[in-house]
DNA sequence: AAATCTTTTATTGTATACAATTTGCTAAAT
DNA sequence: ATTTAGCAAATTGTATACAATAAAAGATTT
């Protein structure tokens, strides 16, 4: 169906993007890309223009495309956002949760437990990921899922610094157990105060993500 | 700053399908719109790419453009979805709000509620749309406010054919009434609570809305 | 006459060309 | 030595050209 070049570079830079192989901040030259993906700057303009419009990429008029920077002011908005959207997936998932979903639920959060204990950072990300993203979908609403999904992609450059925090592993498992019961039990409301809990990054935890993040991943303003 | 063509289409052809000069499901031509605006076809597909991104038109591969049509799933989604913003909105304000802002708010309901008992449609969605802005606003999350904004006029196409519906004004200025009265107040859980129960489309409401709704607006298949 | 196949036309997607602006460099001046 | 001015090179934004695909029209067959 979707065979055209430009679509196509969208998700690699996107998945460079969130997966911090491209930083933000960092200039995205559209000779560079063009030479990389074997094409002309024409879809590379196009695709640019795609990661602009969902908040990926920043586009400075006449002086080129860099990967986005978020001012501090921003990046606590979107994070509160975050821990809001969560919540509304969670609210639902509790009360819409069919009997195979159930199954499925439970699973995901005992891959998690298993890797809380351990210091496999990057596999306990993945599984962590796979837990969250089944709730939105557990939560029956096609559109929250994806707008979710998106913001959680837009965070990930920052979020990824967060969970090697000492100890954030274990606590963050012990959330998701006390979660995944509510939800399994249809208790949305408590589901919902746990997700916007587990999610929002508040005292302490915000000051040590603060001190983990690299300067330049920050506009000098706020 | 911003004085590339392309981007200057942008909003351009946003207005047109929020306002429903160009209605969902028709043709963009690219050509046409090329001569239309006296630009060739790259920054006419650099702007439907960008309206693409943010969900108003529908590219189709090979195919060309359209205004975005929404099944009726997807809609039913999308309402829910504006239902639990708003809330969140408004949650917020009554937390956040400020003494001048205060004062901006009762104004902007009184300007909505003396239209209330009139006919005047349009006049009355203008300033029902300035009050639920400056609801976004008083959240103080700019990220929300925008992501709140955007839902909205994606809808607007949809929305605009429900306030036209009998006894509409009435019931929905007063809700507006206490939904500002929760705000003033500073009760966040009512104010979130009224404004979910304000926004969404529930009951017979929610037939009123399917039966105005032009048959061609919504895609076949749910 | 209806349906299917072929040919023509129109439209999309990509590449290249060119104009306008910005950035980097060199040189002069304070 | 630092700053400022002017020039050169590089980069962006738009227009045009071309190739690939889809839509439309016409011809042929049943």
């Amino acid at each position: 169906m979707n065979l055209s070049r430009a679509s196509e570079l969208v998700p690699v830079l996107e998945q460079d993007i969130v997966t911090g192989v491209l930083k933000p901040g960092q200039k995205l030259d559209e000779a560079m890309l063009a030479k990389r993906f074997h094409v002309s700057r024409t879809p590379v303009r196009e695709a640019l223009g795609k990661l602009a419009a969902s908040g990926l990429v920043e586009i400075r008029p006449r002086r080129g495309a860099i990967v986005a920077t978020i001012s501090l002011r921003e990046l606590m908005n979107m994070f509160e956002m975050m821990a809001n959207l969560e919540g509304i997936c969670a609210r639902y998932a509790a009360r819409r949760i069919t009997p195979e979903e159930k199954l499925e639920l439970a699973a995901a959060q005992e891959a998690c437990a298993a890797l809380a204990t351990s210091e496999q950072y990057d596999d306990y990300y993945d599984k962590n990921m796979l837990l969250h993203n089944l709730i939105y979908k557990t939560s029956h609403n096609d559109f929250l899922e994806k707008q979710t999904q998106d913001l959680r992609l837009r965070l990930s450059p920052y979020r990824r610094l967060q969970i090697r925090i000492p100890g954030r592993l274990k606590s963050s498992s012990d959330e998701h157990g006390k979660l995944v019961d509510a939800i399994l039990k249809g208790d949305a409301k408590l589901a919902e105060k746990l997700t916007r809990d587990h999610v929002a990054i508040q005292g302490e935890r915000f000051t040590d993500v603060l001190a983990t993040l690299p300067s330049n991943y920050v506009q000098a303003s706020a």
